[in-house]
DNA sequence: ACCTGAACACCGTTCAAGT
DNA sequence: ACCTGAACACCGTTCAAGT
């Protein structure tokens, strides 16, 4: 790792510069501001220089919807991990911490489940995949318990991972209310218990 | 109403015009590729006509928002319409109706649900209010004949929203597989009446 | 292998002026 | 009241050339 590599050509480690001042460029304007041009001249570059790490804007903004899905599944085992035993405690911890990352970084959400991706739709399936995978565990784990009726975890998961996507996009929409947004994710996962429930 | 009025100045209906042929490109190439010059040289008008009708291109834009969510209202109602008099059946036709709406028209539902709106968000709750309010009566009546618990229509109103966004957001990004879409709905909504019905 | 500089074909927005 | 034409300050993308 060459640290101090301040030659005038060659800037060293560009593409990680762009990606983060990307993240934070869309954090702060979205992606519909963001700007390939102004990101190169942050980060001291020529306008064509992102061109060899980045096909085109698409491909930058791929990478970040992709670096985003990980950092998603990373909060939400995270929050696994710091909740009670109980399947309710680990629903709701799961579901909160999702809403969380959704209200954070409300752009980067809309960029993840955006219709045109520019190498097709694997990427993006496959980096949404370990959170899913998150999800089913946690499924089946309360089926095996006997706090689940059994039935596909990969179907009820995905009418979680639904559920949930849609309450952040209410929120970040402004159809629901801040204030409101506790209660509903409470009733949300209370309800969805009693629905899965066994008989 | 001049019918042939086809002078060179003065168009006559340019507002109109221009928020047909943006419904159009929206449809065919979304939000990103829209261009308002695109549009005014469609409409045989030059560059700077559509300035008179609409501030910005994000003033068409939430134009066009507003104008979906009277759509998917219409669409709504009509879905009801023609649904049996069953709790189930309303709830399965008026979710089927939602999804129909939000994958025939994914650029637009993006539109919709956006964060940034010119004039605020107030417009935006107004124009969803309608499509909200069906819900609720939906709820209500299902409470009046017990196939419902209590509770605040207003509350589990949204959650059925949300999930209903959630699944219509995970199909048009790809992570739900069409074939599964149509057994995800009915599960959806049978999860949804068993965990709101009376205990 | 990585970056520059000039060039091309677009944009959205503004504003004096035309009808 | 509605539209035009020129002008301004940006874009993304491409490509020969530089180190």
């Amino acid at each position: 790792m060459p640290e101090g590599d301040q030659s005038p050509y060659h800037h060293g480690r560009l593409r990680q510069t762009l990606l983060a001042a990307a993240e934070s460029a869309l954090r702060r304007r979205g992606a519909d501001q963001l700007s390939l041009r102004e990101l190169a001249r942050e980060a001291g570059v020529s306008h064509a220089a992102p061109r060899r790490h980045f096909k085109d804007r698409q491909a930058l903004l791929d990478a970040l919807a992709v670096a985003g899905f990980e950092r998603l599944e990373r909060r939400l085992r995270s929050a696994l991990s710091e909740a009670e035993d109980d399947l309710a405690s680990r629903l709701k911890a799961t579901v909160a911490a999702y809403i969380r990352f959704a209200i954070e970084d409300a752009a980067l959400l809309e960029l993840m489940f955006r219709r045109k991706h520019r190498d097709g739709v694997e990427r993006m399936i496959e980096a949404a995949a370990g959170s899913l995978a998150l999800l089913h565990q946690l499924i089946a784990q309360g089926q095996e318990a006997g706090e689940l009726a059994d039935g596909d975890p990969e179907h009820v998961g995905m009418l979680l991972f639904a559920t949930m996507q849609g309450i952040a996009t209410l929120v970040n929409g402004d159809i629901i209310e801040p204030e409101l947004l506790d209660g509903l994710v409470d009733s949300a996962v209370d309800q969805f218990l009693r629905g899965a429930h066994p008989a």
